[in-house]
RNA sequence: GGACAGGUGGGUGAGUGGCUAAAACCACGAGACUGUAAAUCUCGCGCCCGAUGGGGCUACGGAGGUUCGAAUCCUCCCCUGUCCA
């Protein structure tokens, strides 16, 4: 094991806080595996690259020997938490967690190592909780201090809904931290506040309280809000590594600056002192070496370069079997699959968004000779092969 | 329990009888420019039909009603907020 002051020094590097590091030196002296605890609502079934940074200083803990507790929050995500958005949002079946956690499960394990992580459900402790035991916790915490967490106190100030359920969630966290007798919790910037609840109820249910550490929030692919799901500006770790590649490829430069300071695994130095194009292809390939392997990056690359710089199409395209000889272009590109609708179809081709073996067709009503192995283009990059049936 | 305000497209939100498939903004899509950058500009953004003009259907919390005509007026119901108790 390493010394405590090398450990420190890993574990630090890239927190936005610590609180409290002394406590964590303290923690670090007992030469135990510290219990290190993170939770996740598998409300949605990806992880995005957001979670990477967190998860990525979960696997640091977990290499210099402690334990990972992965909380997969089932319990929270059935009750379906209203904070934030309108109280609209769906609540999940018990099924439908289920399957996301599932999904979650073979995630998480692309980046943190089986041996030194457990995973842990929360319904297992959360669901058997009698009226007392909620009477006992809610009873350790008051309205005043949940007022200061700074969304509950903004919408308090508007006039807007607050739930008691609201009230809820993070003694819920909390006690998690206290059921687990967590040693640390890891979360974003924004979890603050649920995090130091956890502090709190540890040392009112006599525990030492954990260790709390807070890492950057990743601004997602607008540049604007963290990212999301729900913003739709998020990269996926499970998406296609070509996908991956481009999408990081159209985040402005700006970001790019931005991303590197927080994304460690990558050569910041390096990118930084490339011209910005080159920079920004470096970043997108070490980002899907990482969530991939190099062949992978390498293959991403090649086809960005070809299909997106070159306008080459690419080499894998999908088939698709139309039977009839002839068809307008409109009804040809909503057959193929191309759009969603003919009224759809229509407009792209009008709008010169539609080619035909590299024929750019913008008369929606063109007869279209269908060829066998013809090759379609919707879009900048939809792609069709016809298949005769 | 009472008084008042409100529920509109993926989101925010305007519209208070026909000019409204419904402003504006965001998101999204296409095109131009480019480094698929970003920013910007143009166009599009319910569905179906039509050669253009255009036509049809569905849609403004739900169900009924008034009217030639309703997102807009009336009745009932559901939901949300504010204030009073």
């Amino acid at each position: 094991m390493k010394s405590i002051e090398e450990q420190i020094e890993i574990l630090k590097k890239g927190c936005v806080n610590i609180i409290e590091e002394e406590e964590i030196k303290e923690k670090l002296r007992e030469k135990r595996p510290l219990r290190v605890k993170f939770g996740a609502d598998p409300s949605s079934p990806d992880l995005h690259l957001g979670h990477l940074v967190v998860l990525n200083k979960l696997r640091e803990f977990g290499e210099l020997g402690h334990k990972i507790i992965f909380i997969i929050g089932d319990f929270t995500a059935r009750i379906g938490d209203p904070s934030g958005q309108k109280a609209t949002r769906p609540v999940l079946s018990k099924e439908d967690v289920l399957k996301n956690a599932q999904t979650y499960q073979k995630q998480i394990f692309r980046i943190l190592d089986k041996s030194y992580t457990e995973i842990v459900y929360n319904s297992r402790w959360l669901e058997k909780m009698s009226l007392e035991q909620i009477f006992q916790l809610t009873s350790k915490y008051t309205i005043a201090r949940m007022l200061e967490r700074r969304d509950f106190r903004e919408r308090f100030e508007k006039n807007q809904d607050i739930y008691t359920t609201e009230f809820l969630y993070p003694l819920l966290q909390g006690y998690d931290s206290v059921y687990l007798k967590a040693d640390v919790e890891i979360g974003g910037e924004d979890q603050i506040f649920n995090l130091l609840v956890g502090r709190t109820l540890q040392q009112k249910f006599s525990q030492k309280p954990q260790v709390v550490m807070t890492l950057p929030l990743l601004v997602g692919t607008d540049g604007e809000k963290k990212m999301s799901k729900s913003y739709n500006n998020y990269i996926g770790i499970t998406e296609e590594p070509q996908e991956i590649y481009g999408k990081v490829m159209s985040i402005s430069d700006k970001l790019m600056y931005d991303w590197i300071k927080i994304l460690t695994f990558v050569d910041g130095e390096r990118i930084k002192s490339l011209p910005p194009r080159q920079g920004k292809a470096l970043l997108a390939f070490e980002i899907v070496k990482f969530l991939y392997d190099e062949e992978k990056a390498k293959k991403a690359q090649a086809h960005f370069e070809k299909v997106i710089v070159n306008k080459d199409l690419p080499e894998e395209i999908r088939e698709v079997v139309i039977k009839e000889k002839k068809l307008p272009a409109f009804e040809l590109v909503y057959c193929a699959g191309l759009c969603q609708s003919k009224t759809q179809a229509k407009q792209l081709i009008s709008q010169g968004g539609f080619s035909a073996d590299g024929k750019k067709i913008a008369d929606f009503k063109k007869i279209i000779e269908i060829k066998d192995g013809m090759i379609l283009k919707a879009g900048k990059r939809n792609f069709a092969k016809i298949k005769r049936g």
